[in-house]
DNA sequence: AAACGTGGTGGAACGTGTTCCAAATTATGC
DNA sequence: GCATAATTTGGAACACGTTCCACCACGTTT
């Protein structure tokens, strides 16, 4: 076993190990985008990979394993791009809701490949522990960015601040989980992510 | 197709119709309290309760069906229990952390069952939206309830203390799959629930 | 250059959710 | 009581995640 564990962006092997990890990430994204979950099987994935079904086991362990490292990565990339500009908004309350109005935006144009990596999220057990705590440490980051306003340093930071970015955390997962999976609409679910944004930042 | 959808408790069939659909579900409680969502395996099920798959298949379309409906019984039935007396505590932040702890216990008392009914809750889609709102209904009920204090007349509950119910329910849900899924200890898992009612709950 | 080891390949095989069907059983209307 | 419809049964069959294995390719060591 050598592989490893490449949750984050690690690098980390040759060259091809690298291209071929791509590969196989690419193709998930690209079935999960055409049709959700349930076309992400791993035969296809390996095959317009062009990798060995073998292979791809030995890169990801599992489907939601590989699921799950998709969703990271998309999050880390969000995380980046929000992390590094400032956030517009008088309040707390009013910038966090920009930034997740502006995440549910983008995962909306994408419906079918958020209800891939949404599911696996949810389905995933203690073995994916590692690329979850990716997911989760992104959206947090999200959070407590956009409620200190923007570029300035993160290190104002309390563990109040924390706490209530986990709150709004969970509370957007359940939200997106319940979109996701046609339980709710969009216009729903913002509504929610906003009555629960002012009810826990009270500027 | 007349079975249609008795995901609550109508009645609903004959006798022996009512007789096959309780075997069904004690075998799935039973299965899924021994090893969780992975016993609880359609033939062993349709086995237990002594009923051809063909007949399992007919009463619940899908295992996550099946499993849904199980936990939208329990929580039915927890909701019954809980919502005939009056709740301890001092202000809504205790009355409710004292209810969710309790509803807590149970389910750590049964760790298997609850993982398997979890995962599957969390793995529905848009087919099991009655199911699923059963469940919700249940949860929301419970919290209204505690933040009100016990048995007085429900109907002093305002749109506001619903919005508030339904946050701490996501969290609720949310450490519920941390915790099932062992990404967090029950005690992490009680002290997340703490602050995020605290924070809600600013009496 | 030969031997070796690591990782990749192709494909068979297994487990479990789900579907399907013909025969047997049970319920219903006359 | 019988004809007819509805349900149940038993089991085969299919799909997809996962495992396994025998063999091949390529870079490294000596």
């Amino acid at each position: 076993m050598s592989i490893a564990n490449p949750s984050t962006s690690e690098d980390l092997g040759s060259a091809a190990q690298r291209e071929r990890r791509k590969r196989i990430l690419d193709a998930t994204y690209q079935l999960a985008a055409s049709g959700g979950f349930d076309a992400v099987q791993m035969r296809a994935v390996a095959e317009q990979a062009d990798v060995a079904l073998g292979t791809l086991y030995r890169y990801f362990p599992s489907k939601i394993h590989l699921l799950v490292s998709a969703l990271g990565s998309q999050f880390e990339e969000a995380a980046r791009r929000l992390n590094d500009r400032e956030i517009p908004g008088d309040t707390q309350a009013d910038r966090v809701l920009y930034v997740l109005k502006r995440m549910a935006r983008g995962m909306q144009g994408d419906a079918k490949l958020t209800e891939a990596l949404t599911r696996a999220f949810m389905f995933a057990d203690s073995s994916v522990t590692n690329e979850i705590h990716v997911v989760g440490m992104a959206m947090t980051s999200i959070v407590t960015h956009a409620m200190h306003g923007g570029v300035p340093a993160e290190d104002a930071v309390t563990d109040e601040d924390v706490a209530i970015a986990r709150v709004i955390g969970d509370v957007w997962l359940s939200a997106l989980v319940a979109w996701v999976t046609g339980r709710s609409t969009a216009a729903e679910t913002a509504a929610h992510m906003e009555t629960a944004i002012h009810l826990v930042l009270r500027d």
